[in-house]
RNA sequence: GCCCCCAUCGUCUAGAGGCCUAGGACACCACCCUUUCAAGGUGGCGACAGGGAUUCGAAUUCCCUUGGGGGCACCA
């Protein structure tokens, strides 16, 4: 069927929609990858069908230990859980490769034996030669094909030989792979383009083609949510879901998500891990919503939205298709306006960790949990991240405030005159027999006037001296949580700062 | 080089032939609020890559050019 925006979209009633997220064990998932993965969990959700985990660790060489535990948690981090797959198990697994290598080997052997694909005896020296010899004559760097004809004999005499070997697909000479796409809509490749590419390594591990197509099918994944980066490699699935007699799943490719110069988003364009946002005080909320727009909209104005309206809202055909620039200002913005909706409580509980780790060592720790609830109020409006809370709040924790004297020069007043203030400022603090913000203002205000002072310069100066910086929270409640006696105590050392200024 | 994909403000995007004098958001600027900084409010700046074609009418359809991206591994 058609739906209202043209694109075709095959409803399946009676199967369920199964799709997989696939990474492959190489390092901490990068935010790019991550929103394949959110975008698979979110049509799951959505259409309540199931969402795999498969991890695809056929490169034994790439490996990082730990890379799996990464994945895991960046995918709780985000709250995607998923319906099989590692530690939870299911129907169609093992879902590590890894532990799937006899499935993928007799596949490849009856592709062989089927004449779909062929032993290949070239060593990489070979065929790194083979290329740069191509590289030097302007050729398109593909497999000369020497093994795919070879005869028995030949092929007997070469088995004997030292070299293992790889097994590749015989890829048509001729023809068109054409496949449809969800948001491209109808591609063709000319198969004479494509080589023979790998299907086994010669340690016995699939690739990445063989694997997946595998899996899909034996997970009989339904839709293939993925970067377009694959959008070239897909004629070679559809050719070995052709040879295998399998009926491919639907193919979903989604935009590509690039760094501030317009290439692929990789590590020198700053934090690529999804764990590393978490370190910097971003909030999974925050996030899931910044990388569900990433290639993805509601409507012309929607902006913000939950894991449950996500969920609600998504779908296919409002995936775009052009490559978006993550715009790491944006994910900033976000950030603070799910700051600014926790609660109190919430905001202190996740601010905690940050200021245990980010306060000077001299702070005695644990901090206080009742302090810190007081202080969150103030600095709530103007956190982008947990991790700033730090910078916004040290000087509620710090005792000796190392800040220029010159800050406590007020525009066109003498430092006699501001000394009196602070004076005056201190006595009545000390005469207020409650010492709570209304009561701070209710006997500094006046005082202002009293001193022949604008508001804003004796605040601003008591600001300096309570809090050694020229911006800060609200003034009165910030010394109301600071307390009098160390409000007093600060207002001592600014005079004697001041009095070495003149 | 070859193949494929893509093309609206600086960025993320809305737009499915007349609702477009192109809408929203981030950023930026101004003003308001205000003890500073934020937050909030109001306003502003700012884009259909170019050229053809189809049509009464094109950001929207088609073609070409240009630009950008991706792929072309015993990596995924």
């Amino acid at each position: 069927m058609a739906n209202s925006r043209g694109r075709k979209v095959f409803m399946n009633m009676e199967e369920t929609v199964r799709v997989r997220y696939a990474p492959s064990p190489t390092g901490e998932p990068h935010v790019g990858n991550i929103r394949t993965a959110l975008f698979n969990w979110l049509y799951a959700r959505h259409v309540g069908g199931k969402f795999i985990l498969r991890i695809e660790d056929t490169d034994v060489t790439r490996e990082v230990k730990g890379a799996v535990g990464a994945i895991l948690d960046s995918l709780r981090w985000l709250g995607l859980d998923w319906d099989e797959g590692p530690e939870v198990g299911g129907p169609y697994g093992p879902y590590f490769q890894s532990q799937r290598l006899e499935l993928y080997q007799a596949f490849a052997q009856q592709l062989v034996d089927e004449g779909y694909a062929y032993p290949c005896y070239c060593s990489p020296q070979r065929l790194e030669e083979m290329r740069a010899e191509q590289r030097r004559r302007r050729e398109p760097p593909r497999y000369d094909r020497r093994c795919r004809n070879l005869s028995l004999k030949e092929r007997e005499a070469l088995a004997a030989g030292v070299e293992k070997p790889v097994i590749r697909f015989k890829t048509p000479l001729e023809g068109d792979t054409i496949f449809h796409d969800l948001v491209h809509g109808d591609v063709t490749f000319t198969n004479a383009a494509l080589d023979d590419f790998i299907l086994l390594k010669s340690d016995g591990y699939p690739t990445y083609h063989l694997a997946n197509v595998v899996d899909d099918h034996f997970m009989k994944i339904s839709h293939v949510l993925r970067a377009d980066e694959w959008l070239a490699s897909t004629p070679r699935h559809c050719l070995l879901y052709q040879a295998l007699s399998w009926d491919p799943p639907q193919f979903v490719h989604l935009p590509m998500i690039l760094g501030s110069d317009r290439a692929k988003l990789s590590k020198r364009h700053g934090a690529t891990a999804t764990t590393e946002y978490k370190k910097q005080g971003y909030l999974p909320q925050a996030m899931v919503n910044f990388l569900a727009l990433l290639g993805w909209s509601l409507d012309d104005k929607t902006e913000l939205l939950d894991r449950k309206e996500l969920v609600r809202h998504f779908s296919l055909e409002r995936i775009g298709k052009t490559a978006a620039i993550f715009n790491l200002e944006k994910l900033r913005w976000l950030n603070g306006v799910y700051l600014r909706g926790l609660s109190i409580e919430e905001l202190v509980k996740r601010t905690l960790p940050f200021l245990e780790a980010g306060l000077p060592s001299i702070v005695a720790r644990p901090l206080s949990k009742g302090y810190v609830s007081q202080i969150m109020p103030l600095i709530q409006e103007r956190m982008r991240t947990l991790a700033e809370a730090v910078e916004l709040a040290d000087f509620f924790f710090i005792d000796e405030l190392d800040y220029d004297a010159s800050l406590l020069k007020v525009k066109n007043i003498s430092t006699d005159v501001s000394g009196q203030a602070l004076i005056a400022s201190r006595d009545r603090i000390a005469a207020l027999s409650t010492f709570a913000a209304g009561a701070l203002e209710g006997v500094l205000r006046p005082l202002a006037g009293e001193m022949g002072l604008k508001t804003g310069q004796l605040f601003g100066l008591l600001r300096v001296a309570v809090t050694g910086r020229t911006a800060a929270p609200p003034l009165f409640e910030t010394m109301a949580v600071l307390g009098r006696e160390r409000c007093l105590k600060r207002l001592e050392v600014a005079l004697t700062k001041m009095e070495n200024l003149s």
